[in-house]
DNA sequence: CGGTTCGTTGAGGCCCATCAATCTATGTGG
DNA sequence: CCACATAGATTGATGGGCCTCAACGAACCG
């Protein structure tokens, strides 16, 4: 999760109230739309995403989870979900009761804070995702979705960057709202313009720099690290 | 703000910890992306806008902002904004110190909840417009903010319903990832079919059940009451 | 070795953007 | 009270980015 707003204490207890890690295995459902929900999904290893679709099946991703990102953190306080969770790789989920959860943020002033921190990041990544999704065209998106990628899965700045992409071009499509032939087609550009290197599931940054200028990206809205002068619970 | 969560005592103390509210005109930023903001704003009267932009100038709206509606919850735990506030029409805004607002969630778990209680509802509202934005046409993305809207201003749930709609044909553009022309002949679409009856800053939905099923709009992800069993504090 | 999943390529078409002009309503100053 | 300016709504013509449909190739696996 997102400790920097805890005391020890209070870390180890929401590590005592957690239930004992799953793996599972990639393509199954955590939990439908409109389905209750009685705990949160953690992500600890692998891939797993939101996703929402309309009456006629066409889907959406709004939230790609990466290892530490809680799948349903509605389910703290709205009693069925919005969406649905779905691991894309296979997962190791770690679960923690709603009833736990509530408890401890009712008494731990840190505990209730470091949630609606969880909450404001989504929301802050979501928006930017919107931006992406109403006004930049499939080339800007892809760059940028990789761009966040690269930053969210804790790789340096402006450097190089390197990572696993286990993601499929089905699923980048469902991100980006395309379909996937046009991902294909938009990442081969990107492939001939020297800004990605990609394949076997690994995805290669050679020049930061101008992908995120391609993409208008700028990280400042991860909020990776918590501002200073509210760490002090 | 939402106050199902909060008991008599700390409706009383988040009162008093606001200050006077003030009439702003329309149009006017209450605050750039980028900047700090040691305040959140409050919309008590009028409409208001997130808005984010690329850097060559295209506008995306990442929430419309109605009485009651918090402007910059980010605010809260972020030192900077991730986007622009600014009012669509003539409103007054009230202010909320950060600095108190930290002070009462620490001290008053009923307000820690309900600001998560916003963060997780504009949460649901976000990813509803992300699956509009990537994946519905511009008929269908129109139909479901105006059935949208309607809930949120408070109409009935199926009946026909009409409100004052003061936003622009550009600002509804800037909501659904649109051009302007283009909001215009879906618009007349929508007249021709029965479905609106817009003109002079007014909007009439005579039949609700169509247009929500033409949008995909089902309101539940609104979550317009809490659940039962959060109110306990 | 056959099946399945995923990536790739091609041809054709539509939705929406773009550019530009006109129309209407509102407001303002002389 | 009219001339004028401005904001917003409307309409038309044209083009392009992305979708759709379809087929094929490549990798993996039982």
């Amino acid at each position: 999760m997102q400790s920097a707003f805890l005391s020890k204490e209070e870390r180890q207890l929401l590590e005592a109230a957690i239930l004992p890690p799953r793996v599972i295995r990639a393509g199954t459902d955590l939990a439908r739309e409109g389905e209750r929900a009685d705990s949160l999904f953690i992500v600890a290893d692998g891939w797993a995403c939101r996703y929402s679709t309309t009456s006629d099946g066409r889907r959406q991703l709004p939230a790609l989870l990466l290892p530490g990102d809680v799948g349903n953190l509605d389910s703290l306080l709205f009693d069925r979900l919005d969406y649905g969770v779905r691991t894309l790789t296979e997962a190791t989920i770690v679960t923690l009761p709603r009833d736990r959860a509530l408890a401890l943020a009712a008494q731990h002033p840190g505990i209730a804070r470091m949630f609606t921190w969880l909450a404001l990041v989504e929301n802050a990544i979501l928006g930017k995702w919107a931006l992406s999704l109403g006004r930049r065209s499939a080339k800007e998106r892809l760059a940028h979705l990789l761009c966040e990628l690269s930053v969210r899965l804790g790789n340096d700045d402006e450097a190089e960057s390197s990572f696993d992409l286990p993601l499929t071009q089905e699923h980048i499509a469902d991100a980006l709202g395309l379909t996937p032939v046009h991902v294909n087609r938009t990442m081969q550009q990107l492939r001939t313009e020297g800004l990605i290197v990609s394949g076997n599931r690994k995805m290669t940054l050679p020049d930061v720099v101008s992908l995120r200028k391609l993409g208008g990206f700028d990280p400042g809205y991860l909020h990776i690290a918590p501002p200073a002068d509210t760490q002090l619970c």
